[in-house]
DNA sequence: TTGAAAGCGGTACCAT
DNA sequence: ATGGTACCGCTTTCAA
């Protein structure tokens, strides 16, 4: 069994108490005593033990944190910041990854939300009304997701698709389209709501093309209606679609950015290692997990304050290799291609 | 406050005695009372208090994870199995990234193992006797690394390194780099020592080449060494560097696998999303997370057994367009290229 | 079959 | 400045 208070209460010839006021309220306690239990309960390896403290402070000093899909690496990298900033508070985190699944993410509310202090969720696919019924129960912050009266980290989505189709229309594009995520992500209204705001400010035709899986697969899957569309630049959901795009481009002998741009969304460190590298707009992730720790404990520290602060992380764009000039003439439409089998097509 | 077992125990008119009872020891109560404390419990929304259960039967239901760097695709994959199987089995999984740090790493066992009822060590960095201290105080079991009495999973590495060796040589090389990891890997020592096993028995030569962060930029940082090292083909030590090495070559005008073949390791998904497609030798991620849980829990379940219980996984080799027929000559040496910047070079 | 009481490892309050 | 005691929520004897 591990080492108890008791365990050091003896060994330093004090009460339990006293051990306990050394090591969290030195103030109160004899100089000379202080430092002989502090000694001792370090000789001992006495930790605390946190499931026994917190049930009588009502303080975990743990935190959860839900993704939905560790899968795409724009999520490690938000939960790389929760972490660092959740260590640095001393506070450990629960991670659960929902496989973008909304009722998992409800129970998976439920369960660990007594096991600590708050509650992150990363771009939860739940509905709004679902979301509300779990507000209250334990603090939460929303990440990349935005609701009256709950407190949420969020990325500046209308400027970041401001700087992408600025950047486009000055290449001479004029007829953009937007391939869509699931329609369960917020984070995808939002974005399909900037670039029609955007790109209706900027005088350029918006053409909105499928919904697809956040993934690879999805912008494989959407790439021949991106052809067929007749666009000469293509912004899309993230870049794992973009990464997507590119793939069956390539297989159908397009070119990018020869014949279409491709611009993605998130800025994943595989954005800058493919070739040709991805023009991607660049949000806030580790950062965003940081915010959302600050945010919380800000929370936590003082529960009355203002239930639904709010903070918004600005976007960068990133213009790399794979967006260039528009074409002279709208985009080729080649010939069905030999279905080149996904992710393994040979050099060009 | 959330609903405690008093509150059922005053709803369905018995004590809280009873409640426990009905819920974990059904046998033992009578069908109507259990029924109705069960009703009561569920319209309350009750849930029992993890870890005031803890503090008493010594179970948390939770578990702890660590790893060297999210950032790495192959641990989120690993991190994804583990989850999986945890939730299954009703646990909850503590997760912390160390930062490819060892003190950070027995730090984090310290701090979690008071939480937890077992720790997983994903490719744990520290070493043999830093490894062995942390033994004995929680169950403990190790995904990538083995240690003598110490229940791990890890890959079939030797099999592995056969399966790329034979494939090369195969096809005709004879020289074939070795782009070593970090040193403090257990698992870059394992590739380098079977490398050197197997192109001894293959008759061909083997030169290894530097230690690199097991990154995209360590790729990038070795690939001029590999080029000068005269070989046809290199396998780097994971995809991360055997991509930077793809891209390095790629702004030298390095044709892959026309001038050098490129072999990695792991098969992060993005091994097949990249031009061209990389050919990796397979670790099993997901699966090894599962089995590291099962592992634990077995341990959990009947800790006397034998202490260090370890299974093998297999490995395999997945051939894409980075590896072909050596070239009749040999590797070329190509003038100093323009430095391009990293992972913006334009396309070829 | 059920209830009362003790105690898991801490902290907080009230004495002294 | 220190010790004693009650209690956090739950499980587990021990009696009834």
């Amino acid at each position: 069994m591990a080492v108890t208070i008791k365990d050091v209460a003896r060994a330093a010839g004090v009460s339990a108490s006293t051990v306990t006021r050394a090591l969290t309220m030195p103030a109160l306690v004899h100089p000379e005593t202080r430092d002989r239990v502090r000694r001792t309960a370090a000789s001992l390896g006495y930790h605390p033990n946190r499931a026994a403290r917190g049930l009588i402070t009502g303080r975990t000093g743990n935190l959860g944190l839900l993704v939905p899909d560790l899968g795409n690496p724009f999520f490690p990298s938000v939960v790389k910041g929760v972490q660092a900033r959740a260590h640095e508070a001393d506070y450990a985190v629960f991670l659960a990854d929902t496989d973008e699944d909304s009722a998992a993410e409800i129970g998976l509310v439920r369960k660990l939300s007594q096991q600590v202090d708050g509650l992150l969720l990363c771009s939860p696919r739940m509905t709004d009304d679902e979301l509300r019924t779990l507000v209250g129960d334990t603090p939460l912050v929303l990440v990349n997701r935005r609701l009256a009266r709950v407190p949420s980290v969020i990325p500046e989505f209308l400027d970041g698709m401001r700087q992408a189709v600025s950047h486009l229309t000055a290449l001479g594009h004029r007829r953009i389209g937007y391939v869509a995520g699931p329609r369960s992500s917020w984070a995808n209204r939002e974005r399909a709501r900037s670039a029609r705001t955007v790109s209706a400010a900027a005088g350029a035709e918006l053409v909105e093309i499928g919904s697809v899986a956040p993934q690879f697969e999805g912008g494989v899957a959407a790439a021949d209606q991106v052809l067929a569309a007749g666009v000469t630049a293509v912004i899309a959901y993230n870049d794992l679609v973009a990464l997507g795009l590119l793939n069956r481009f390539t297989a159908r002998g397009v070119s990018v950015p020869g014949d279409l741009s491709v611009l993605g969304f998130d800025d994943i460190p595989l954005a800058a290692m493919v070739h040709p590298a991805l023009t991607t707009v660049a949000l806030p992730k580790e950062q965003s997990g940081r915010a959302a720790v600050d945010l919380l404990l800000q929370l936590l520290a003082d529960p009355d304050r203002s239930p639904a602060a709010r903070r918004e992380l600005p976007t960068q764009l990133m213009v790399r290799a794979s967006t260039g000039p528009a074409p002279v003439h709208p985009a080729p439409k080649p010939a069905p291609a030999e279905s080149a089998p996904l992710g393994s097509a040979g050099p060009p």
